[in-house]
RNA sequence: GGUGCCAUAGCUCAGUUGGUAGAGCAACGGACUGAAAAUCCGUGUGUCCUUGGUUCGAUUCCGAGUGGCACCA
């Protein structure tokens, strides 16, 4: 019988974490998760992992297997998830992903090109020449060193920029000549299903999470990690607002209502990236029965 | 009941010496191949409370009404 990756993807607070279980408790199989905050471990609340409960009933890949400590990636998922689903794929004909990163997902579905990993002490010079001179010196090197992706980069996005640096002056050749971007082949069939609910309650249902994260100990939890508040890991609504507060800048309610607005844009951008994909099919999360005709139509 | 003040974007407010209006926040749209809950780009969304008057023209000036606030009774 033929494999299935099912993917269940949306915004955060959609539901998708309910959802999924249910689904993964129908077809009797395991759960991925595919969200790039919930893998760390010291991350509980701030990320709405499922409950020790919800844990309980399905069995769940990637949710606290790393440390806020630890250097971890989309290309890292990348493999880690195929080398999993190997496994998994000995028991069970389907699978399940759930989560929101996009990338994350679309680094499992369709791969992304592999990169040399960096020299510690470039990334660092880069970043400090950005950071002393501006972003206009990082783009008369690229410029220079990579003109193909000089054109086609975000110029105005240092992130994009110094990336392109530092592969093009670590290997010596251009950052666009590793972008050859085949659609890599999966071993397995993949079914996208993603959720969306009215743009109101969606948001409603975002500011009632973040309060009852608040009441079940949110504050603590950040605090604990106030010394390593420059992490990239914590670099995550829900920390950085509550860091800012620690630092003494704006008031616990103050932070508590960014909370709100970060999640609520950033499940914004969880729907841009999404909407353009072709391959995913639309439903409501309270229409589980539809949904499950729909898995059992298309497996 | 009387007097005064106010009424402009979702909110708080600015402004127009009369030529249909703008700021902060909120909101909205988008990009995105190794930090992606990151990072970056773009967009004013408006019966200027209602209604008469003056005027070529009123959101702006005048009158009345309605609502809100304050004070006096």
């Amino acid at each position: 019988m033929q494999k299935t990756l099912i993917v269940i993807l949306g915004p955060t607070g959609i539901g998708k974490t309910d959802l999924s279980i249910d689904i993964a408790r129908e077809l009797d199989t395991e759960i991925i998760s595919s969200d790039s905050r919930q893998i760390y471990k010291e991350l509980k609340i701030g990320t709405a992992v499922p409950s020790n409960k919800q844990l309980h009933k399905v069995n769940h890949h990637f949710i606290g297997h790393k440390s806020i400590y630890d250097y971890y990636n989309a290309s890292m998922f990348e493999f880690e998830v195929l080398d999993l689903l190997e496994e998994l794929y000995k028991k069970y004909n389907q699978v399940i992903m759930a989560g929101g990163s996009g990338m994350y997902i679309n680094a499992v579905c369709n791969g992304i090109d592999e990169l040399p990993s960096i020299d510690k002490q470039l990334r660092n010079d880069l970043l400090q020449k950005y950071l002393d001179e501006g972003i206009e010196s990082l783009r008369i090197q690229l410029k220079m060193l990579d003109p193909e992706s000089y054109q086609k980069i975000d110029l105005k996005n240092p992130k994009r920029i110094l990336k392109a640096l530092e592969v093009t002056i670590q290997t010596g050749q251009p950052y666009s000549s590793f972008l050859t971007r085949p659609k890599k082949e999966r071993p397995f069939h993949i079914l996208k299903i993603g959720l969306q609910r009215d743009r109101n309650e969606l948001y409603e249902r975002i500011n009632k999470r973040v309060d009852e994260m608040v009441n079940d100990g949110l504050v603590e939890e950040a605090r604990r990690f106030f010394n390593d508040r420059h992490l990239n890991s914590l670099n995550t609504v829900g920390y950085k607002e509550l860091f800012e507060h620690f630092e003494g800048k704006i008031s616990l309610s103050k932070a508590i209502e960014l909370i709100k607005r970060n999640s609520r844009h950033y499940a914004k951008r969880q729907m841009s990236w999404f909407n353009r994909d072709k391959e995913i099919s639309w439903f409501h999360p309270e229409n589980k029965q539809k949904i499950i005709d729909f898995i059992q139509n298309n497996i």
